[in-house]
RNA sequence: CGGGGAGUAGCGCAGCCUGGUAGCGCAUCUGGUUUGGGACCAGAGGGUCGAAGGUUCAAAUCCUUUCUCCCCGACCA
């Protein structure tokens, strides 16, 4: 991409009305532009970031064995009338009439919806298990939305339905998400920590909710230094469930089992929740599977989210320094930005116009400054987005064929020959794709 | 919803107390000089001062109403 073709318009300044970091960050590197409050249009740079992070979540989710749909965002009533949730939902629920008088509603999430959708097809527990996922925005209106993108009223988010014969296999499927989760916020470069939860208005009786380490998180947690090291290829559900873990109001100091030298305190950014509900919704949403002995039973359901458009802000509050974000490799909106020093130089433009064919054709995603401004709006620009590499070429160095590298994670910036600076960068390109499978 | 704060140019702000017809920095545009970490000089454009009503010869400024946004709390992916 280049520059002067992009629509990327960045700020010196954050607007007033951002208070945390990443919603200034946001909003200066011109991901996102607020619309009113809690509502945000995704700007080109933050929706190929979002776009990243739900590919990422939709293949765990994948090799996890759930099977993608896409359900609707406006829902009819009667479906929540008759889960009773109608009423229970309260004034977070967008209710909406349509022309006929219809009443409907702006789905804050899909249980209902789901669970409709599986009866309509599934009577026998010969197709049991089932797992479904979408990847979907939600309206929830809050009652106060804040920190930008992280509790907005729209948000995108993944949730999954999982529809179990029993209680054990209902617990596998629970058991399963779990690791999903796991492997998934690894993969997004971040630690995630997962706590036992209250279950809230989606009801049920066993929940776990995923809270992410950032210093500038919302809620803080006690836990055990183990839960850092987690592997999430061997690890032990069971087990890694006995790890302790706890928000602030739940930990006390006198019956914490965790020794105060293996005890961690940090604060945490919830990103995700996981609930078995049993039969809550398939009972009043007649949800009957037959059994071997041809008896009908109330399908054993589970529920699963991911704030999808929250992770963006909530990588970024674990990414960043004074200079701006720092983004994962896996997470860049581009990969490498090649800065051209002086777009008047000759040698300069053929040089990255090379570079960047190269770069282009090896599908490597490349942001070419090509603007006319002074090096250091450029290399701050660079900075302010997180590009995770720099490509520098100017005329000092171009004159013995030398660019230099600059990595935005380390801070390391050597010289290379234009060769190598192009092998360098696919190099890595093809380290950290690897290191993903 | 309770408590607090703010709406003046694209962004950040001053002016309001003490009414006299709007200003600064950044950004934008033009010309020139520059160019290795947010350049400089000269010039230019851009604002019904959130909206409505009122007081007054005169309102960004005083009064009333209203809308929006932000922060703290209860709620949540």
């Amino acid at each position: 991409m280049r520059y002067k073709k992009y629509f990327l318009p960045t700020l010196k300044d954050a607007p007033s009305e951002a208070e945390i970091i990443s919603h200034k960050l946001m909003i200066r590197s011109g991901m996102v532009k607020q619309s009113s409050a809690g509502i945000y249009s995704w700007l080109p740079l933050g929706f190929r970031v979002l776009k990243k992070i739900e590919k990422i979540v939709r293949e765990e989710q994948v090799k996890s064995g759930a099977i993608e749909i896409l359900m609707p965002t406006i829902q009819s009533a009667d479906i929540w009338i008759k889960s009773g949730r109608y009423d229970d939902y309260g004034k977070e629920m967008l209710r909406i009439k349509d022309r006929a008088g219809r009443d409907m509603l702006y789905g804050p999430t899909n249980e209902e919806l789901v669970t409709e959708i599986f009866k309509s097809y599934i009577s026998s527990y010969k197709d049991l298990p089932k797992n479904l996922f979408h990847i979907q925005w939600k309206f929830r209106d809050e009652i106060r939305p804040r920190f930008g993108v992280m509790r907005g009223k729209e948000f995108l988010m993944k949730d999954n339905y999982s529809f179990d014969l029993n209680f054990d296999a209902a617990k596998e499927s629970y058991n399963n998400m779990f690791r999903c989760y796991l492997r998934t916020f690894l993969r997004l470069g971040l630690t995630p920590i997962a706590l036992k939860a209250e279950s809230g208005a989606i009801g049920g009786n066993l929940s776990h909710e995923f809270q992410i380490l950032a210093q500038t998180g919302e809620s803080t947690l006690y836990y055990d230094k183990k839960l850092e090291n987690i592997d999430p290829s061997t690890a032990d559900i069971e087990q890694l469930q006995k790890y302790y873990a706890a928000v602030d109001d739940e930990h006390d100091p006198k019956t914490c089992p965790v020794e105060k030298s293996q005890l961690k305190i940090s604060k945490g950014i919830e990103v995700g929740h996981i609930f078995y509900f049993g039969t809550k919704y398939s009972e009043k949403l007649n949800a009957f599977v037959q059994t071997k002995s041809g008896s009908k039973i109330p399908v054993e359901m589970g529920s699963y989210g991911i704030g999808v458009s929250r992770l963006v802000g909530a990588i970024i509050e674990a990414y960043h320094d004074d200079k701006g974000i720092k983004w994962p490799k896996q997470l860049a909106p581009f990969f490498v930005s090649l800065i051209n020093v002086n777009i008047n130089d000759e040698k300069c433009n053929q040089v990255s116009e090379e570079i960047y064919n190269n770069l282009n054709h090896t599908n490597i995603d490349v942001l070419y400054d090509d603007r006319d401004v002074s090096l250091g709006v450029k290399l701050s620009d660079s900075d302010l987005i997180g590009i995770p590499f720099k490509i520098i070429i100017g005329p000092r160095d171009i004159k013995t064929n030398q660019v230099q590298i600059e990595e935005r994670l380390t801070g390391k910036k050597f010289m290379l020959s234009i060769n190598d600076a192009y092998n360098y960068i696919t190099n890595e390109m093809k380290v950290f794709s690897n290191s993903d499978n």
